[in-house]
RNA sequence: GGGAGCUUAGCUCAGCUGGUUCAGAGCACCUCGUUUACACCGAGGGGGUCGGGGGUUCGAACCCCUCAGCUCCCACCA
């Protein structure tokens, strides 16, 4: 018969297909006024990232959503593009540098840009290529670069707008500072968690007194940075130090001791040492106190000149050799372990210090209000709602953004210092424009009298404008004004606040308008036991051998039905062999079909009937599909397709119209068949896009350029609901058949006889299904054909006399039981009814039902009991 | 310290404003089956007192209270 293997081999269609599309320019997308734009901007990976989990998840779903649109007839644009990462990107370099011998301090700004976009382009981008052999159908033509010549240009415009617009300042602040990167990172660069610590408690000696005050702290190298004690004015325990100086151990410095509401008397000891430059609290108190600031730390962490002893030392081998001297200056009084929040970076893991310096600030507020309106007011939906919340809570307690990074890497904040002063500098889009203005300050000033500021923003200062500046929307409108605002945006929770606020914030700061209309927010995906991904726990599988293993199209669907929208994904290879399992099926689904050979003879009665259902079943399934990729419940709808194409379409509807083995097909049933299963592919092709187009140019020669990726998706057509419940009851009376066939061990080639009491049901719309799928032979009437099988489906009771094969005493006990159930399901219905306020307060219709449930158990326990009757005879 | 969410079959989850056949699905499991699309299969089947307790109601997995457990987010307590 066929050619065709019985196993599924996507190893080779997968990528001539994806190829067959790319050539045909299927992904490209230009504005076209005639028909609606649907627009989806990737998040931009890491130039320097390698596919994980999380990325196959996000950028299925979205391929997801793009194919379908594109089925829908809409102009469907997926911008692709990368992230230039500043820190990740930089660090990398850094390293990569080392190993050749080089350090960063040793090479000048150009020649470390230069090698770091040597490094780009030898090793950035593998994931974009990865994408690819998962099937995104990306127009890769848009690729951008958050770093590209005129991406650059739309950054530095934006910092000179919000700096116009005096939401853009310089001060002197305290900042994360990652010693390790040597940047400032902002508040959303700081991962805490509990670690284990020591809360050690360091007596201080009053001046001229031999009496001691106790603090407690968790860093005691930092007390050498102490400008003050302070105290509780109401502590009563303490009041005898009110006006006093006490001496900071080891280097004997004089400090105040201060009075503030701020101490919390029951912590530790009551008394808290103020260290204005390393603690963001302190340095408030220090603020409100005109305390001085001692700086005694440098910027990679080591102690500096000030902090007078331990010079040098790295903070945390200070702290080390710090408590050995407390301890012989009889300084420290108890070391208690304890367990407090310890913040580090998210780059590069290293614990961050606050630490004072001069950064760029975005004042955030002003940004804030209509970001938050538009999501309060649905103008931009979440799915799921639930990060409304999130959202809501984090825009009402915005602080300010430092957007400054002390980096080499990503875009040069625009300003140009003329002078020492904290002052005097310009804000420009270039250095000749720089110069002006600067002149126009201070006349005589030449080029050479200018520095540029040497930190780049921050990454998400760039990233916040990707929905406008992929489409270079701040020099030319057309695309913009075409695909803006975007349609639908899929990421991760974790980066809600770094990334997806601040394009709503740009979005409506630079066009006035939302940037996307909905979020799908993915889980994230764990391992089996539950864990996060991660590395060092090497528990995260790699994607490209899951897709050679298992094939692209099975991997989506598996990753897609574990996968509803913000739940995390227990992630298991099974899933990806039900994908392959799936996709095996329809493959031998088309083998069938291609093995049937065709005549010209009458359509039978069975085949149009069960045409005729599965097009009503179809039809209900796409309503079905559009609602839940409406509601963007992408798992249900792929669930739904999983058992549309299995169960009904392999196991009842091919069961149904399969020819007797050797038998031709009628002409008339093939090709419906053939429309059935091509638009089967087109429904689950978002989805599956490889199989599904191989299976869609197997079934039938087509003209070149005509493929399932460029079909159309089906139109919402009527459907008949009781056409479809009475092939339900069909199924159920064949399935009742098939049970009694196993338990007595009957073959299902041996015809049997099956008798209906009564009126007809709904099912006998579809008798000659049931006779050919049950094999029996149906009639109908009041004799049971003697001993045999009997069930019930609803409220129809059949039999199937088995004469002679049948053991009178097991049919005996079963419909014993049976009745003992009915009478036990008639009684609780009964005391429902019996119940007066039930019969008075519930709704007619549930009354109703109740009583046709009393009625019908009531005929099925008489029809029993006759049958007991008669077979106790 | 705040806030949000979760707890339904072995696993992962549905269950829309409380009420159509005594709680559903997929996977896993069990039995039978080498029938000529597919053992990456077919047919059939078992399995849950809806986290515990209390309340509202004619009626609760669904509403209220409470307890327990888990997850996540936010926050400057040494």
């Amino acid at each position: 018969m066929s050619e065709l293997s019985s196993k599924y081999d996507p190893s080779e269609v997968e990528g001539k297909w994806y190829g067959h599309w790319m050539n045909k320019g299927f992904f490209k997308s230009t504005p076209d006024p005639d028909k609606e734009p649907f627009t989806v901007v990737i998040p931009p990976p890491n130039v320097t990232g390698v596919l994980h989990m999380g990325h196959m998840l996000n950028n299925t779903i979205q391929d997801i959503l793009i194919r379908k649109a594109r089925l829908e007839g809409k102009n469907a644009c997926w911008v692709p593009g990368m992230d230039h990462a500043s820190i990740a990107t930089e660090a990398k370099v850094v390293k990569r540098l080392r190993e050749k011998g080089i350090k960063k301090s040793d090479l000048t700004r150009d020649a470390f840009l230069a090698h770091a976009w040597d490094w780009k382009e030898e090793y950035g981008g593998v994931i974009l290529e990865q994408l690819k052999k998962l099937g995104a159908s990306c127009d890769w033509d848009r690729t951008r670069f958050t770093m590209d010549e005129k991406y650059y240009e739309s950054v530095i415009d934006t910092f000179l707008h919000l700096y116009k617009k005096d939401l853009i300042y310089r001060g002197y602040r305290m900042v994360n500072w990652d010693p390790e990167a040597l940047t400032a990172v902002s508040d959303e660069e700081v991962i805490y968690s509990e670690e284990h610590s020591k809360l050690f408690h360091i007596a201080y000696r009053i001046e001229g007194s031999d009496a001691h005050v106790t603090i407690a702290t968790t860093r005691p190298e930092t007390i050498l940075g102490d400008t003050a004690i302070c105290i509780h004015p109401e502590d009563e325990r303490y009041t005898h130090l009110h006006g006093k100086k006490a001496l900071v151990p080891l280097i004997g410095r004089a400090i105040p001791i201060i009075l503030d509401e701020y101490v919390d008397r029951e912590f530790g000891t009551g008394c808290l040492k103020v260290t204005p430059a390393h603690d963001v609290n302190d340095y408030e108190l220090g603020q409100k106190h005109n305390l001085e600031t001692i700086d005694i730390l440098n910027a990679n962490g080591t102690l500096s000149q000030a902090a007078q002893i331990l010079i040098g030392e790295d903070r945390f081998a200070a702290r080390k050799k710090i408590e050995p001297m407390l301890e012989e200056a009889k300084a420290l009084v108890k070391v208690e372990p304890y367990e407090n929040k310890i913040g580090r970076s998210e780059r590069t893991n290293s614990i961050i210090e606050p630490r004072l310096s001069l950064q760029w600030f975005v004042k955030m507020k002003p940004l804030a209000e209509p970001a938050l309106k538009a999501v309060e007011e649905g103008e931009v939906k979440f799915h799921p709602a639930k990060f409304n919340n999130t959202y809501r809570h984090w825009m009402n307690n915005i602080k300010d953004w430092c957007i400054s990074r002390q980096l080499w890497w990503g875009h040069r904040i625009p300003a140009w210092y003329y002078g020492e002063g904290e002052h005097d500098f310009v804000v420009a889009k270039n250095a000749e424009e720089a110069l002006q203005k600067a002149q126009d300050i201070q006349p005589g000033l030449t080029a050479a009298d200018l520095k540029q500021d040497e930190d780049v923003m921050d990454t998400w200062f760039s990233s916040w404008l990707w929905p406008i500046s992929v489409f270079d929307g701040f020099y030319k409108r057309d695309e913009l004004d075409y695909y803006y605002p975007t349609n639908d945006l899929v990421t991760g929770p974790d980066i809600i606040f770094f990334w997806v606020a601040r394009m709503i914030m740009a979005g409506y700061e630079f066009e006035g308008k939302r940037p996307f209309e909905n979020v799908y927010f993915t889980g994230i995906i764990r391992d089996k036991l539950g864990r996060k991904m991660s590395k060092s726990l090497g528990n995260s599988p790699d994607p490209i051998e899951l897709i050679e293993k298992y094939s692209a199209d099975g991997v989506r669907l598996g990753l897609l039905m574990t996968a509803p929208a913000g739940n995390d994904i227990p992630f298991d290879d099974a899933i990806c062999e039900q994908g392959r399992n799936f996709a095996n099926k329809i493959w031998n689904a088309l083998r069938l079909i291609k093995g049937w050979e065709v005549v010209d003879k009458e359509q039978d009665k069975v085949n149009s009937l069960a045409v005729a259902w599965m097009r009503q079943r179809m039809a209900a399934e796409v309503k079905s599909i559009n609602d839940n990729f409406g509601k963007y419940r992408l798992n249900d709808a792929a669930m739904s397709l999983y058992k549309l194409v299995w169960d009904e379409f392999c196991s009842w509807y091919l069961e149904a119209v399969k020819p007797v083995y050797g038998e031709p097909i009628d002409r008339k049933t093939m090709e419906d068949t053939m429309s059935i299963f091509e638009e089967l592919m087109i429904v689950l092709h978002p989805i599956m896009p490889f199989i599904t187009e191989e299976v869609y140019q197997s079934l039938r020669d087509r003209p070149d350029g005509d493929c399932v990726i460029v079909s159309s998706w089906p139109s919402e057509g009527a459907f008949d609901e009781q056409a479809l419940a009475a092939f339900e009851e069909a199924k159920q009376v064949i399935t009742e058949v098939r049970s009694v066939r196993a338990q007595k061990n009957l073959s299902p080639r041996e015809s049997l006889r099956l008798i209906q009491k009564g009126t007809k049901g709904m099912y006998t719309a579809y008798a000659d299904i049931v006779a050919k799928l049950a094999n029996v032979v149906l009639s109908f009437g009041d004799d049971d054909g003697g001993p045999g099988a009997s069930f019930i489906v609803g409220t129809l009771e059949f039999s199937i006399p088995l004469e002679g094969l049948i053991d009178a005493t097991i049919e005996i006990a079963k419909l014993k039981e049976e009745l003992t159930y009915q009478e036990g399901f008639l009684n609780s219905v009964m005391k429902k009814l019996s119940n007066e306020r039930f019969v008075n307060n519930a709704p007619e219709a549930v009354v109703a039902s109740e009583q046709k449930k009393r009625d019908d158990a009531a005929s099925r326990i008489a029809s029993i009991k006759e049958k007991l009757v008669s077979m106790e005879e």
